[in-house]
DNA sequence: CGTCGATGTTGCGCCAGCGCAAACTTCCTG
DNA sequence: CAGGAAGTTTGCGCTGGCGCAACATCGACG
């Protein structure tokens, strides 16, 4: 059981309001887990034991359907709270959390949730504006999703991803972690074949660079204009 | 400044736990407003000075694109919480709520929430089960929007809207309010067109029956079941 | 009670993107 | 280092559903 500073944490939403001592009482009931890449931090239908912050890493949340199409729910990055079910309601995980890349995390037992709320009615505020931006976040998506080309979305989903996890490398700014054509499909609701033929002609056109489960931005703002572009908007050239 | 019985009240989710007292003094902050058919009772951009309980009536929260599109987000039935933008920390609300029905509503001053939790903690973690079933919900249309066909999206919302929202009438079950091709189309992720051509059809083979802003499910089960087709999904025949 | 605006229906043609299929590349493993 | 698995690319043909357009209906209101 690795005891983790509290000045390290005191920065995360999760924490704001509280003080050092406080942020070690909660931090007292934690314990932190290693999850290695491509390895499940927990299971859609399982039962919701704990909720996590992830300290390092990355984190995939996915959701299968009854038909067994995966979907991508979010990317969860450094310092986000996730697996939170108990705190909104429910018994089970609504989806699948799994590590993209090593990742360490900070998890307490889901039974905790009520005392430690008792106890710190600030983690519910906090909590609640989580959960409200990642609602928010998902009703921007449903958004794109009803009007939007499906290259307009591919164009946001990784301008959000790189904004969330860029690296700045030599030619541009790199997606801080392994993610495929497919994983980008089933974030923007395609295909893998669609994603892979749009990408392509952006790396031919030199707006990004590609790899086996790399992607570097190469030109952030072109593809900023692409994804604002809206197709049958063609501008009647002002002419008296 | 109608007052309202704290037992009309109580068995609403927000309140949940809470003493008839409680309740009262919470109320006592309350002002109840009525909002006449096809009035708006915020817009979206405006500050969000107030938040809601929808006593009587239906609200329709719609988001609108910058090129002007528009999107339904959800509709709200009586007792559903809503415009709690300053709860999840949005200085503005995100969407325009419009009353499709005359419409009763309870309304705080959003600048009471603080005090209000900091009395009664329960209030978040009773929000926090509201927003976050919230954002399950949106997660299931994002799943919808992705894996499946236009006409299953279709029946779901409106085999969702008819268990929200149902009436029994003589010939099925009716949605309680009134509702156009259109927003359908803007729930769905689809056109105006594409709904009414597939309403159309629908009522041809007996499964609805339409009318202007009306719809009537006469065999709630039939569309179930066309939600639930796969259409890949040709089972082979088990012969050995 | 006639007119007008909002809502709904329907035919037609097109095309973005999907499904299938095959080949290629990169990485991992034994 | 060979072999295979996982990921990616690309061609081809098809089609669900969109866009356009014209028309039909319904209700509200003067």
């Amino acid at each position: 059981m690795a005891t983790v500073d509290p000045s390290l944490v005191a920065h995360l939403p999760l924490f704001a309001g509280f003080s050092p001592d406080e942020i070690g009482e909660i931090l007292r009931e934690a314990r932190s887990a290693r999850f290695a890449k491509n390895s499940a931090v927990f299971e859609q239908g399982e039962e919701a034991h704990s909720f996590y912050v992830l300290l390092h890493g990355h984190v995939r949340a996915s959701k299968t359907t009854p038909a067994g199409e995966q979907i991508v729910v979010r990317y969860i990055a450094p310092g986000e709270t996730f697996g939170v079910a108990m705190a909104i309601g429910l018994r089970v995980y609504p989806a699948t959390a799994t590590a993209v890349d090593d990742s360490v995390v900070l998890a307490w037992p889901s039974l905790a949730w009520p005392r430690l709320v008792a106890k710190f009615p600030a983690l519910a505020t906090n909590t609640l504006q989580t959960v409200g931006s990642r609602l928010q976040e998902t009703h921007t998506r449903v958004v794109e999703m009803s009007t939007q080309q499906v290259e307009q979305r591919i164009a946001h989903a990784l301008l959000r991803l790189a904004k969330q996890s860029g690296r700045k490398v030599e030619h541009g700014l790199e997606i801080d972690f392994p993610i495929s054509r497919q994983d980008i499909a089933q974030m923007t609701g395609t295909t893998l074949h669609t994603v892979s033929r749009i990408l392509s002609g952006w790396e031919q056109r030199g707006l990004i660079e590609g790899g086996r489960q790399r992607i570097v931005l190469r030109e952030p703002h072109k593809l900023f204009v692409l994804a604002d572009i809206v197709p049958g908007e063609n501008e009647p050239p002002v002419k008296p």
